[in-house]
DNA sequence: CATTTAATTGAGATTTAGTCTCAGTTTAAA
DNA sequence: TTTAAACTGAGACTAAATCTCAATTAAATG
């Protein structure tokens, strides 16, 4: 239960949990997809709830922060943010000194890259990635 | 002498080439590194040009158009360009049908990485990035 | 060179995603 | 309870980018 993982952030952190809080959470859980900010006010403004939009944007940063969602996309106008997902597909930071290899996952970075096969007529079916360099310990 | 390049784009677009166009463009032309289009029309206005912010944000695009700058990254608030490269690192694209190779350069995909790697607090030296797929032809 | 016409311009109004303010409310710890 | 700090909503505000429209200008044509 994230509802969970959320509640445990917050007071971590030292914020607290208000029903705003949890209706805005329980209602991005719902979403299947990516969302943007101001779409998920007209949802939940249309569902009936009296959650303001400034708490809606106060909450996401939120929950960045604590790992329950992700900024997936940066159009002209709009930020995109969605669920967090299980394990998936990752790429690699390697570090040439010690060996230890990173395992990341950048949604942004995937986006960006279906943009840019997209601006290429490409199809891409996988990729990998690896970044070669110096781990924070090998300074 | 890019100039010649812009006005030949405009051309056979059937755009004019205005004298703010070009003290647009030849301003670009001198700055290193990015810029956003804002800082772009205090600079140009405190050597005295007239030329609109309108004007600006309007030549731009048309910029982006005909290959002479590329958008390198998108802030929360800002877009920021750059004058097009000429030969660096570059990205692939392999077609699994064809065999085809495309060569592919993004400023805002090494950008997204650098960012990645300072939040991993890792040192990027080089990567590589191979994306496996269908090219246009092989659809 | 003069005419024509469609593109372009500047000034400032407008849009819009996102942030901020602040008085009143709520949480949660004591 | 009490209390202090965090939180909320309503709407004002900010700032990047876009749009409007009358006046101007490039450049194709006669």
């Amino acid at each position: 239960m994230p509802n969970k993982r959320f509640k445990k952030f917050l007071s971590v952190k030292g914020f607290k949990f208000t029903k705003e809080r949890e209706e805005i959470f329980s209602e991005i859980m719902l979403i299947e997809g990516h969302f943007d900010p101001d779409e998920l006010f007209i949802t939940m403004k249309t569902k009936g709830s009296k959650v303001s939009r400034a708490s809606i944007y106060r909450t996401i940063p939120l929950l960045v922060d604590g790992g329950l969602i992700e900024k997936v996309e940066m159009t002209d106008r709009h930020a995109h943010y969605e669920k967090k997902p299980g394990k998936r597909h990752h790429d690699h930071m390697i570090c040439s000194i010690c060996g230890k290899v990173i395992e990341f996952y950048s949604p942004e970075l995937e986006k960006l890259q279906e943009s840019i096969c997209r601006k290429e007529k490409f199809k891409a079916l996988r990729h990998s990635l690896e970044i070669m360099g110096r781990c924070g310990d090998c300074g």
